[in-house]
DNA sequence: CTGAAAGCGCTTACAG
DNA sequence: CTGAAAGCGCTTACAG
């Protein structure tokens, strides 16, 4: 493992001084033609690689971030770091991951750690049930930016909008000529399950009930026993709080020997590939487009660096996949 | 947004040199209690953070790794990322994050990017369904380690024992009286498959059917059509490729009439949680430890930075989670 | 026990 | 057009 060349190394090779490389591989001042060539030359065939650190120290710009998420890097949280990380990877910004998991001493710990990194900015992710936010990040020196996630009021917030895809869902229903459209859903201390169920009452009004339990097939299926049957609500469309549990309610229909979509339609939301796909009938379902959060987030980052500032909140479209539990071919 | 308080600062303030605050800070060379007191007190009170991307230039080190992904941060890259960064965080080593998505041209990209920011290491990560490793991450003059991936000969290669993991399951099965155990898989093309099929052959023999097909539950549906009903393979057993097949294959099973476990055991492989638990009963799955991979890459990491060689590939246990479809409680 | 100085690898006014 | 020098924020022999 031999020193790594620097700039001296070049320097000495194209007989000029440092301050001579320094401006050609940086195309600052004015250099002559023929110098410019050689030491371009030279640099190449040592294979020189500036020392970013080095040059963080001026500038007072690491050209790094970090990303705090709180759900052990989960489902949710790989789409917006993928996002985020094509769009700063480009630019030079490095993202260093950090795992929070909820726990405010573990992310205390991290900002420090990366405080002491100089990075330029950080990025909180992943959903916690309630609006608190878990730490203080406020008043760091560093632009601030949550992402799926409540920040300090004077950060910058971006989240999906929930409400206009439960809408986005809803309409996607009726336009089929579904009416009588329920909704299955989360636990309701979850702010995206109050959230997404204003959307579907705006769209559907109150007359059709809303089932509230667990995020999984399991309620799924227990909630379509509650509401089909002799004397019971039997709606014509359903509209869940997320895949799991449209994919259990699909599943427990199809025993029932009811049809999907023909008997009943089902509209899902998250969007979770894998999920949404294997349902019999592949899941029509909401996509939060967590990537173009990420990579939105990235934007603001790099305008935020640049001394540019942002705050508030922003919320993101979502979209609707449409596939055959509410279109029906297969 | 006021500039960061330096050691400057802090010597200006405690009436002493910054070599002197250096070296209490650091707890190096032989100071007067007094002083060591004052400084302290003193940095405190300004929040002196250290600048870590300064004290590189010294060291040569900067605390921080990085980790290319080629699944898109997917979902076998998130427990390794988990367990890599749990181990490396404590050490002060941050992870910076870098999507390389089996693309040779951004992955060179990337650890061009890296080596700039003077990273002590690269971890390789994701499986390739070939040997072929993506890119030459040779001679860097950093050490480099492959988890859950083939990486070059002369570099630490890190993954689970995929042979191992699928006796485990054979052998789980023969416990409970299962002696005739089929194999449905992915396939053929993937290093993984071809593993597992030996062991599933070790402990199996040959005379029991090997379906090779898609990672799918639409192929484990298929599969249990090919094996099952009058005049057939009829296995009392069947050890699924993944938990996706293990899943489908079970499903149609019910949908035969078949019940899960007492006409036929299941056990999947990869234990994912929300897929294995879902199934109905949920499933027996082998899972690859990943966590623990990634944990153990960290430890070889760090153990590598300070100068320590490692090399060579090493194979780390599966372990086995039963569930009822092979215990039958539920 | 403490400080002045050189140096880590760069950039950037400032002379010439 | 080019170089010498100061400086970014630290550490570390070396004097005293």
């Amino acid at each position: 493992m031999t020193r790594a060349t620097t700039i001296r190394d070049v320097a000495r090779e194209a007989g000029v001084s440092i301050g001579t490389v320094s401006k050609v591989l940086n195309k600052t001042g004015t250099i002559a033609l023929e110098t410019r060539k050689r030491v371009t030359e030279v640099a190449e065939r040592l294979q020189f690689r500036p020392n970013s650190l080095a040059k963080s120290l001026h500038s007072g710009l690491s050209g790094s971030i970090g990303l705090i998420s709180n759900d052990s890097f989960g489902r949710f949280t790989m789409p917006i770091m993928e996002g985020l990380e094509a769009v700063l990877a480009p630019l030079g910004i490095g993202v260093f991951m950090c795992n929070a998991t909820d726990d405010p001493a573990r992310e205390a710990a991290h900002v420090e750690q990366l405080l002491a990194k100089q990075i330029d900015g950080i990025v909180v992710t992943a959903r916690r049930s309630d609006r608190r936010p878990a730490a203080q990040l406020t008043g760091l020196g560093v632009p601030v930016i949550h992402v799926f996630a409540h920040g300090d009021d004077d950060g910058l917030t971006l989240l999906p909008d929930d409400k206009g895809g439960a809408r986005l869902a809803v309409e996607h229903l009726h336009s089929l000529g579904r009416h009588k459209v329920a909704h299955i859903t989360g636990p309701e201390h979850f702010e995206a399950v109050r959230l997404r169920q204003a959307g579907y009452a705006e769209a559907q009004g109150d007359a059709v009930p809303v089932l509230h339990g667990k995020w999984t097939e399991g309620w799924g299926r227990e909630a379509v026993a509650q509401l089909y049957g002799p004397g019971k609500a039997n709606p014509d469309g359903l509209f869940c709080g997320n895949d799991q549990i449209a994919r259990g309610a699909s599943d427990a229909l199809r025993e029932m020997g009811l049809r999907v979509p023909q008997d009943v339609a089902i509209c899902g939301f998250d969007n979770w590939a894998v999920m949404a796909e294997a349902a019999r009938p592949p899941l029509t379902s909401i996509d939060m487009n967590l990537a173009a959060l990420g990579a939105e987030a990235g934007r603001c980052m790099a305008a935020m660096i640049t001394g540019q500032s942002e705050q508030g909140l922003r919320l993101l479209p979502c979209r609707l996949v449409a596939r055959a539990s509410t279109l029906g071919m297969e």
